[in-house]
DNA sequence: ATAGATTATGGGTGATTGTGGGTAAACTAT
DNA sequence: ATAGTTTACCCACAATCACCCATAATCTAT
């Protein structure tokens, strides 16, 4: 079953061990291209989450940045505030990946983990923070929301 | 795991020793061409921190600046703030590199130091200088900002 | 349904990394 | 030249991490 490649959807929960390892699931593993050599990029994400990027789809972004001229002060920032929380991880034997406290502090992960598909890339959320924060939103937006529906058809 | 060699990205914090000595953090060490002969060229950033750069790297530049100097213009004090302060200097056995009380002066280091990937270049920090900096740059040029945010899509 | 493979989760161990300090060589300024 | 200072190189140790193996749960295919 050869899906798009470097794609992932759906939601998994999984545990977070006393190492600070969480896995990736087995499909978003197998839905990985070889190019990107087992590797991901993991970030902080504009919610209280990580985001995980497949390596080749953030190489990309990082080209963009190399042809920001450094001379402009608001470039350096937009640079360092992109780039500050990235490190990019391979999964070991097992297809784990390993988070940094700093990560965990920051998304607020405890024990469970959530891992959703987002098409190009995968979020890792807390339960109870995922909840929050999407009740919050679809109260706050609710006819943007509904702009959108009507713009992408389900 | 050969990623891009000569990229740097992500956040450490280390402390800096009696002796003015600084750790460069592993993954960045690995990720140094070996064309650089474990060195870096360290001078005076454009903001309150110090650049860090590939040797190779920086040899490009300044063959640029080479170029700029007979026009002159912004790129003077450029050129003279930059180049100035600039030197070579190989990381130790235990890979860290020393830093003149001159750098350390410019960029209010004392115990604790920052240090950030900034894709080609690193950037040593104090913590509370770069929290201030930023701050400030964000404030001023919030709409540039999201603008790179715009044109560079995560 | 059953056997075999795959997957999720836990733990052990040796190697690496960050940090401190010691000592001798190199440099400075009298 | 000599005393004082700075730099380069070495060793040491605690904490962390990468890598390996083990086991239980789940999925796959006959």
């Amino acid at each position: 079953m050869t899906i798009n490649q470097d794609t992932f959807t759906g939601e998994y929960s999984y545990s977070i061990d006393a190492k600070g390892r969480v896995n990736i699931p087995a499909k978003f593993r197998q839905s990985l291209a070889p190019e990107n050599d087992q590797t991901f990029v993991i970030t902080r994400g504009m919610d209280s989450c990580i985001w995980v990027y497949p390596l080749t789809a953030w190489q990309i972004i990082e080209d963009d940045l190399k042809d920001l001229s450094a001379i402009s002060g608001i470039n350096r920032s937009f640079i360092r505030n992109t780039v500050r929380y990235a490190s990019s991880v391979a999964f070991d034997k097992q297809g784990r990946i390993m988070l940094s406290t700093n990560l965990l502090d920051y998304a607020q992960l405890k024990k469970d983990a959530l891992i959703i598909g987002m098409v190009n890339k995968i979020e890792i959320w807390d339960p109870k923070v995922l909840a929050k924060v999407d009740k919050q939103n679809l109260e706050m937006d609710s006819s943007e929301y509904d702009e959108l529906a009507d713009k992408i058809i389900l």
